[in-house]
DNA sequence: AACCGTCTGTACGCTATGGCACAGTGTATT
DNA sequence: AATACACTGTGCCATAGCGTACAGACGGTT
């Protein structure tokens, strides 16, 4: 892996120094990174951090007993191993691939040692975890005070902003478990969604014709966190 | 304030080696903190760090439109001022004491310093943040999985890992705020783990009777955050 | 002792969502 | 073309929790 031209498409990578990129670029390995593959498993050691170019993970919380629930989306805005940033080996968390995409793989001791040897890329990987732990408490408000209808608008955008082209693709089970309620439930608020004339859903597929009533439909629930995001990291998220 | 004897309360002051100590105690400013004393205020910059010896104190998102609900809590097993450790100059949530007790007020720039200085110091507050971090995503957890009962046991086992006494001294009202439910509704959850002898509630008191009765009844909702806390700061939050 | 504000207990109807079940409709496979 | 499977649409009843309202109880103040 070099570093010639400047042409990552992540937005870490693109937001670090020369320095500092050059302190993981050469150990950075292309990988495809496809559905449903699993980036990190729950109490187990982070052995790579994946840093994504494009497609989607979902980290997510695990119910003792079965039901899980996401507490966090990573795209090519940021890279998954906050852990390890943290300066853990271990997440409490699972993550996955959600949307296929590729990226590139990085061992952990690599990114740790460069953390230490670089205080800037330190401050930038921080202000990232930073950004993750406001989409997370946006998500506590989220799940605490918004209806169905308002999270999935939220959620879409999220995804929305981390996807390339207008069109999500997954179905409404899957959908379902990210928000942590009932798969029919799901079903409904698109079509109410739709009916507004925000979206168009059809099979496994999701077309977002109007993202602004969708933030209006979300009703203050999206926003703050990529606002977030944007001044700790200097680049907007999303479009 | 001096570092003669070993006798704070706070466990990540003791949890800190003596040379990490040296660098932050001279500048400690002990202070008593009441209810509801403002620690950190959302969107602002972080001026004071607060360190608890006693009390608790609540960290809320707030819903743009007015309802907040909390995305955590800190007592003597912590501090405030998560965005600084992280680089930041200010956080996105409000912080505000919500049981009084009293502590040692640090001005950020201070901390901030001393974890530029002291690896050991670095690796122990990032430590600590990502422990807040498991705190929170179990909240999304509880919040989105979990009835009403068995999230206010989660919240008064919390809370009691905190506290002093078998005592929690505070309203309805307060409680169905943080919890982001109706009061009324607190009312009813609490006659209910009354009815089951886990606490005594009476007028601005509630008496945990029954710890591991509420860690049963709290369905799994309990537990995993603080054993992430043990095993990352490597003392045992609470009893 | 009388008063008043705060806090708690309770009730009623309403709505969102859960659990479940099953039919219908695409899409892939043979 | 027939078949099978995965996904989606829909309906039914149960229930948790909301919004609201009001009465009673406690405790501080005069």
């Amino acid at each position: 892996m070099d570093d010639d031209q400047l042409n990552f498409r992540n937005e870490l990578l693109r937001a670090m120094g020369p320095q500092e990129r050059d302190l993981i670029v050469p150990h950075m390995e292309p990988i495809t990174l496809d559905v449903p593959l699993i980036l990190e498993l729950e109490n187990r050691p982070v052995g790579d951090i994946y840093i994504l170019e494009a497609g989607l993970a979902s980290i997510v919380a695990r119910f003792p007993g079965g039901r899980d629930i996401e507490v966090g989306i990573v795209g090519r805005e940021g890279m998954t191993g906050a852990a390890v940033m943290l300066g853990g080996d271990q997440s409490a968390n699972r993550t996955f691939m959600q949307i296929s995409g590729y990226g590139f793989k990085l061992p952990a001791p690599i990114l740790s040692a460069a953390m230490e040897e670089s205080r800037a890329l330190r401050s930038l990987l921080l202000a990232y975890v930073q950004a993750l732990l406001a989409q997370t408490t946006s998500t506590v408000l989220a799940n605490g005070h918004a209806k169905l209808e308002e999270r999935l608008a939220r959620w879409l955008l999220m995804v929305h902003d981390r996807a390339d082209g207008m069109t999500i693709s997954l179905t409404h089970e899957f959908l379902a478990v990210m928000l942590g309620v009932r798969r029919a439930g799901v079903t409904v608020a698109l079509h109410l969604l739709e009916g507004k004339g925000l979206i168009r859903s059809t099979r496994r597929q999701i077309v977002i014709l109007n993202r602004r009533g969708l933030i209006e439909e979300a009703h203050g629930s999206y926003g703050a966190a990529e606002e977030e995001y944007r001044r700790l990291i200097g680049s907007p998220l999303g479009r």
